[in-house]
DNA sequence: CCTAATATCTACAGTAACTGTAGGTTCAAG
DNA sequence: CTTGAACCTACAGTTACTGTAGATATTAGG
């Protein structure tokens, strides 16, 4: 039916992918080595712009390549069972709300060090105050900041 | 007075930064080289103490090291008017906002795959369908995730 | 004074997930 | 047949560190 057959500027366009990315995935192992032309460019169908969508997909909702890995193997066998996948969109999504959270904490610190702001020099400025001494933080908003 | 001078491994403990860290910082500029002692081991004194945890304390609070320069350099001048400060902090408050925003996009999106899932095999998995095709998400809520 | 444990030193490699660059082919159009 | 776009490989750079190897320094105990 529909072999059509394209090189990798297509594929980098219909799955909204850069070039360099597509072969960078393929260095590691996340998309195969396809097939190449006499010229030797690497050549591509419409299977292999789900599987880079699929990819591009799950990086846009946060998933890291170790994650997306264990998602394209659970994809390529549908036999299996369902929970595995659950499991690592569940735990993408706690990762997820740890993260607003962390976030949030630093916005109240953050918004807090600002309203102290009264507009002189540096010599008065308590943002440079409180960013010199923890102690003035609210205890243990943000111990360890998470990316 | 309290000249009381002490090597890296202090530092790092007084500072809460490890000794590699402590180093890098140096290595980049952001700490200048301290003095040496006859064998060759950087000294220090409580006034490194105070610009580290400075320093610390701005990367808990999601300033990248570009901004802490920035901050060190007005809180080394105190004549300066506070109101670059009050910039930099802002950006950063921006920023966080708007990480958060990001984050909750793709929190709510992760809830509703996760919510379709029935439990079968991965044949039937709403999640990895959901995936594979980014027409079936809410519209536009994740058209690029930042970090 | 000698030894063993701990601390420090330099220099370099590795992390995550790409992006950018240099220098060289291949391909399609005119 | 030439030009320009697209493609190729290989490698360096990004951010902010962390980890490792192998050598020297310092300190405590016997």
């Amino acid at each position: 039916m529909n072999a059509e057959i394209f090189t990798i500027g297509r594929l980098s366009r219909e799955a909204a992918c850069n070039v360099q990315t597509i072969r960078y995935y393929e260095q590691i192992g996340l998309l195969p080595a396809p097939l190449r032309s006499s010229g030797n460019q690497r050549l591509y169908d419409e299977s292999w712009t789900r599987r880079l969508r699929f990819i591009r997909h799950a990086r846009d909702l946060g998933f890291e390549l170790d994650n997306v890995r264990i998602l394209l193997d659970l994809a390529d066998d549908p036999s299996k069972s369902c929970e595995a996948v659950d499991e690592v969109a569940g735990g993408q999504l706690a990762q997820v709300e740890q993260r607003i959270r962390d976030l949030q904490a630093l916005k109240r610190e953050l918004q807090r060090m600002l309203k102290l702001c009264q507009g002189g020099t540096v010599a008065d400025c308590r943002i440079i105050e409180t960013l010199g001494n923890h102690d003035l933080c609210i205890a243990d908003t943000h111990a360890g900041n998470k990316r």
